[in-house]
DNA sequence: ACAATAAATGTTATCGGTTACATTGTTTAT
DNA sequence: ATAAACAATGTAACCGATAACATTTATTGT
């Protein structure tokens, strides 16, 4: 591998004059820059970008912590963090930390190590310690998707509690009186936040809550399966289901249909994230549409922001959830279903 | 940021030995490594990486270039080497190309720039041109999943056109006699394999490979889905479907039943790659499974290999599949049901 | 006790660029 | 014609760690 050197050798300049090139080629004269570009050539010289980031201090790497790239709802948003990135000549480097706390901090401390710049957070966890904020208190990291109560930096979300609200509103405009909830893990801001949507809109309809239709799941397609087949097996009446979020509603219903149940007629399920798989199911699923590309982009740019400096610890941007109504819920069945059979 | 200088300084020793305490404490004294272990903590010293990666040459990341991130899979695949690049302490720079060959050419430049040490290319496609091979004639690479023709590296895949010749016979063996298959993109070997393999199969069961009956996608729900909606609008009778992986099975299923058609009563239909999904459909889904976090914990460990010179580019992993029948797939019907009615 | 040997530590060149500053060559203004 | 201003190019320090080699200190054998 030729380097800065051997070019300026060949060239006949000295090392200055090639980095000038390729630089600030205004400041050569046309000659020279001729001869440099001729050498730079025959050589096939490539700058080692590893010692001008070593110089620069700068790596323009970017750490991004998903709890899991399996899911399919952030596949999208690492697909926006990607372009944003590739735009403004940043490379990510992606980690499956399984939600894992020793994993995060482990990658965020690459930022101490000088591995990275900053860290886009997809979880509501904060992988540094309070001491590593710069001189206005800013840490080097953008949380997005599930964020923090009190975030020390900048945070890209939905309203989470006002899209659970909505979805919860269309089921009881519906005539659904009894609807259970499948959750996500407790220890998720999402799980909470859109739980406490559900809430309001049933307080508004004057609905009372009932803890004993909350089940927990993890987001998983089989756990979903899962806490359908506890619903199947308690005494309560249920005519709809909100899971919070599509892969648990496509497990719901799997166990749903395999009870012999129909959807929507019988009982109703809407998830949350509108995944590609919930237009194709059966029946389509009604769901939440999250901008999952816009959450990557917005993130990937606000950590820029913050890392040139020019970013306050308060921005919290909002992104706009859309209700996508499909066929997997309909109107209350006249009787409550008995799910008992 | 302290550095290694001040460490020094504040211990009273040498450079170099604050480097040994690091790298080969059994060369310091237990004093000296005392008192640099002391001066280390108490300026919360942490070695700069890039200076380190910059020196020795070596930058321990790994540039995977993956087709779609968002393909349900490929994120097994992704968790597979996460896992395997963590343990041999690599990092991963996950490129999400879109399979677009340019960009990929772009990305795999980050072997000259020495960005990365090598690439795992998850696509039948040689981002490097052939003077980038080392002595050897080995590129820095290995190849993935869908693999090339005439690979210049290490490669990892699955026996394709076995696999698709077992699910043949599986249908046939149900009594299938007219299949149509959905195919993949044409450039793609994947496609080329399964194919073969299904033809095979026929020929073993002596029935007649038909041109028209071959359908084509490109791997999304929506591209199965819309090709379904062709079998649908011709004149042939078809009574199962090979569809070359889940997705498009899934939307071929949606379009089919929207057509009001019984599955598997009236039509057959089958995947290939058993995605968490496959198990949850309605009906679930006939497939092959692939060892997903097997493809991408080889195609690391095996890369690694190829970094350390101790890998022949003959290597070729070939990874087992498993025939997984689900409920997608059952005895033909006694007559040919009449698709267009 | 003293050379020979081993152990511990220090000095410094090096990796490949960038850039402040120094130097040389060329115009322009008077 | 000559000083001043500017353009083009060169020299060398620097980023932070590593490691070859040099030097100092401790240990061993006789």
């Amino acid at each position: 591998m030729s380097n800065i050197r051997e070019v300026a050798d060949l060239a006949g300049v000295s090392v200055a004059t090639v980095s000038r090139t390729l630089q600030q080629p205004e400041l050569v004269s046309p000659k020279t820059r001729a001869k440099v570009t001729r050498a730079i050539e025959q050589l096939n010289y490539k700058p080692n970008l590893m010692a001008v980031k070593f110089r620069s201090g700068k790596t323009h790497n970017i750490v991004v912590l998903v709890p899991t790239v399996a899911n399919v709802f952030f596949a999208r948003v690492i697909r926006g963090m990607q372009e944003a990135a590739a735009a403004e000549g940043y490379s990510l480097l992606l980690v499956n930390t399984m939600g894992d706390n020793a994993t995060e901090q482990n990658y965020a401390r690459m930022i101490h190590t000088s591995q990275a710049d900053g860290v886009v957070q997809l979880r509501a966890f904060n992988p540094f310690n309070d001491n590593d904020a710069d001189e206005q208190g800013l840490l080097p990291m953008v949380n997005a998707c599930e964020i923090l109560d009190t975030p020390q930096c900048p945070t890209v979300s939905l309203d989470n509690r006002l899209a659970a609200a909505a979805m919860t509103e269309h089921l009881v405009e519906l005539g659904h009186q009894h609807i259970a909830m499948i959750k996500g893990p407790a220890s998720s801001p999402l799980t909470r936040e859109r739980m406490l949507g559900f809430k309001d809109a049933l307080q508004e309809a004057g609905l009372k809550y009932c803890e004993e239709l909350m089940f927990d799941g993890d987001f998983t397609l089989q756990s979903g399966y899962d806490a359908a087949d506890r619903i199947l097996s308690q005494s309560q009446p249920v005519s709809a289901i909100f899971c919070e979020n599509d892969e648990m509603a496509l497990g719901a219903i799997s166990r749903l249909k395999a009870a012999g149940l129909r959807i929507p007629e019988d009982i109703s399920v809407s998830g949350f994230d509108n995944i590609a798989f919930a237009k194709f199911s059966d029946p389509p699923l009604t769901t939440i549409a999250q901008p999952a590309e816009e959450f990557g982009e917005t993130a990937i740019n606000l950590l820029i922001d913050v890392l040139k400096g020019k970013a306050k610890r308060a921005v919290k941007v909002i992104l706009p959830y859309q209700l996508i109504i499909r066929n997997s819920t309909g109107p209350a069945p006249a009787q409550p279903v008995n799910l008992t059979r």
